[in-house]
DNA sequence: TATTGTTATACTCTATAACTATA
DNA sequence: TATAGTTATAGAGTATAACAATA
């Protein structure tokens, strides 16, 4: 009896999806490692910039993480002096994360080596490739609710 | 004075690419946790099983590990029995990897695991489209020497 | 001295679950 | 009882560096 052959690690779109993904995030945890923080800490910095004031859950919900990492993530921001925490004026059991004006200041700069960052990993491909790449992520992201965002 | 409007965590492909292939990943584990595995595990037991003896550290060049982070993974998979270690014959510091035969007998369940998530992630795409993904990041991957092997 | 591999240490990320304070 | 948030615990993943044996 002949065995049916194996699917390779190569013949599966996730195991380039984990590959690429890997380098790219590892390599902007270096560059903004020099400002002090990490990936996911520049993730919750950036959003907390657009918003002002948010609830840790709804933080968590928007990053995908529970409530846990969240207060994880939030405890080191708060040492490093980029965040601030306050309590809630309608529900006492509610806090607010908000960003200080260190952790202000410091988002432009992690910005630019984001920018920096997706240039040197998708520099190399034309403007269209980078558009289809972002299309079919986001079609993927949507069709399984990774995000409450339209795909167009 | 105009504030100059800063990028977007969405205007950085790193960020979507991140957050699909967090999700695909995070999948696949909960898969193949069912199987006593990790996502790791399965790409050092999967290559094991084409080469079927290897020295950890071509295991740790192919990985993209270092050599410390493949001792840790080969120490847990010995443990559950999947794999063995034996001495090198002409090189008496090398080891050799080697699957044993209920890890050999499990990489073909692993790989129907990685076969179901696959689809369940990119089945909505159509072959076209899926054939670009892997394109852009198989173009991606060597662009960054990332791997070792031709984009077609 | 250089190399192979292991071990020790440390830190991030993340989850689950127990807990506290409020609602 | 249910909810917001924190804290405790644990394990994966990974890196760096110290170490042992051999080359």
């Amino acid at each position: 009896m002949i065995n049916k052959p194996l699917s390779t690690l190569e013949t599966h779109l996730g195991y380039w999806l984990r590959m690429v993904s890997n380098a790219v995030s590892h390599s902007f945890g270096r560059k903004v490692e020099a400002e002090g923080v990490t990936v996911a800490e520049w993730v919750l910095l950036r959003m907390l910039y657009d918003v002002d004031r948010s609830a840790p859950s709804l933080l968590a919900d928007h990053m995908g993480m529970t409530r846990g990492a969240i207060s994880k993530l939030a405890e080191r921001l708060l040492e490093k002096g980029l965040i601030e925490r306050a309590p809630s004026a309608e529900d006492k059991r509610a806090h607010t994360l908000a960003l200080t004006s260190g952790g202000r200041g410091l988002v432009p700069r992690l910005a630019a080596l984001a920018d920096a960052n997706d240039l040197a990993f998708f520099g190399g491909l034309t403007a269209g490739e980078r558009q289809q790449l972002e299309h079919l992520l986001r079609k993927i992201a949507s069709e399984r609710s990774l995000i409450d965002m339209p795909v167009d």
